[in-house]
DNA sequence: ATACAACCTGACCAAGCGGTCAACTAAAAT
DNA sequence: ATTTTAGTTGACCGCTTGGTCAGGTTGTAT
């Protein structure tokens, strides 16, 4: 209610439109994958006729694009809590609880990106060879630093990197399997425990504690 | 060459071109999902036109419920790898081995499960209630078997489980990923090193050595 | 007040989809 | 040798899809 019958100005009306639709699109391309989404349902979804889709976007696939771009850029922030740690435990730590949380709080998203990496990123390729590339070869040279300075273990970075992803997006794209095993959603507690039973075994595993 | 000119009996024609269609289905479903793939496709694939799928198959749906159900059998026999095994170790240590093989053998098998998976398990959500709760159920318990002997930390089980799947499963599932990263497809001693990184890494993670 | 540009949308279209079927060939049973 | 059954396939069908467009509406500049 309240002062909804005030008229919107034009910026206003593209950006609440945009962002309409791009959260219904998220939604519906994480559930049915970018072959089985329509773009009348995630029109339905928004709340707008079709007609309206194709005019802020010109096709399906720019739609897409923009979905996982705007998933892609959640990622990269969430990766800057690896930096300026002193140590593993810090650094790590840090990670898993930003990466948790993001599974946690955008799971959709992150059901978009894993389908689209499966698929063989037809979309995303330039990503995954420069701004990704690069961003692992930085936090690979990191975690080898720790290891130099003896505060964990000699394990190969790449691979630590690749586990720590699988780990913590596992409870995002798989977790209509663990809902199903857990007889329901995670309760705040179960979260909780989820987040540390990961951080110690891989805190543990790469022995920095 | 060789004998191919002999008539082929009923048998094998029906078990040679089942086999070649299940072949050429999980290969499309893996690379475009059940929404993106078309019959029209899988056809072309398997060398056959696309009626004589529907002859030995009468929907899309049958078909892909049937390489899910291929899929979900291999991972079965895997998971006895588990079994009769005298401590965490050997059993943890096997598990990985036969689930990271089961990632570089059958890649498209795995990406057709996590999709499957991803998308809310429309097909197999009897599987996930049955087969597979009471497999996990099971093998939480022999982990708490090994817990209140000594042989490795207290960690959850559940939570150790769904790391076992998520880190061995990510090498098939986000293997496009690793190999734009890696600058190509893993060599043999590679996926050793993958292999024994994650080997080494949760068994240090569980206090298991 | 008027002209202009941005926004909106029902109706429509060509293309591709899963699925069917009748006519055919080849193996097996009689 | 003949009948029956299993396997094969081009042509076709109804339907849904992504995308278009003409004509209308609404905010904004003059």
């Amino acid at each position: 209610m309240s002062e909804a019958l005030r008229p919107l100005r034009r910026n206003e009306i593209r950006q609440q439109n945009e962002a309409l639709i791009l959260q219904a699109a998220e939604k519906v391309f994480a559930e049915a994958g970018f072959g089985g989404a329509t773009m009348q349902l995630i029109a339905d979804v928004a709340g707008l006729p079709k007609a309206n889709l194709h005019y802020y976007f010109t096709s399906k696939e720019e739609l897409y694009r923009k979905v996982v771009s705007n998933i892609f850029d959640i990622w990269l922030h969430a990766a800057e809590s690896m930096d300026n740690a002193p140590g593993p435990v810090e650094g790590i730590g840090a990670y898993i609880d930003a990466k948790m949380e993001i599974s946690r709080r955008h799971p959709d998203g992150s059901k978009v990106w894993a389908s689209e990496v499966m698929h063989g990123a037809p979309v995303i390729q330039d990503y995954l060879e420069t701004t990704l590339r690069d961003w692992t070869a930085g936090r690979a040279a990191l975690i080898q630093g720790w290891i130099d300075a003896g505060q964990m273990a000699a394990v190969n970075p790449d691979h630590l990197l690749y586990m720590l992803w699988a780990a913590t997006q596992h409870y995002a794209d798989f977790g209509h399997q663990i809902e199903t095993l857990n007889g329901g959603p995670l309760t705040e507690s179960q979260w909780r425990e989820a987040k540390d039973s990961v951080k110690v075994m891989i805190l543990r595993g790469i022995g920095a504690v």
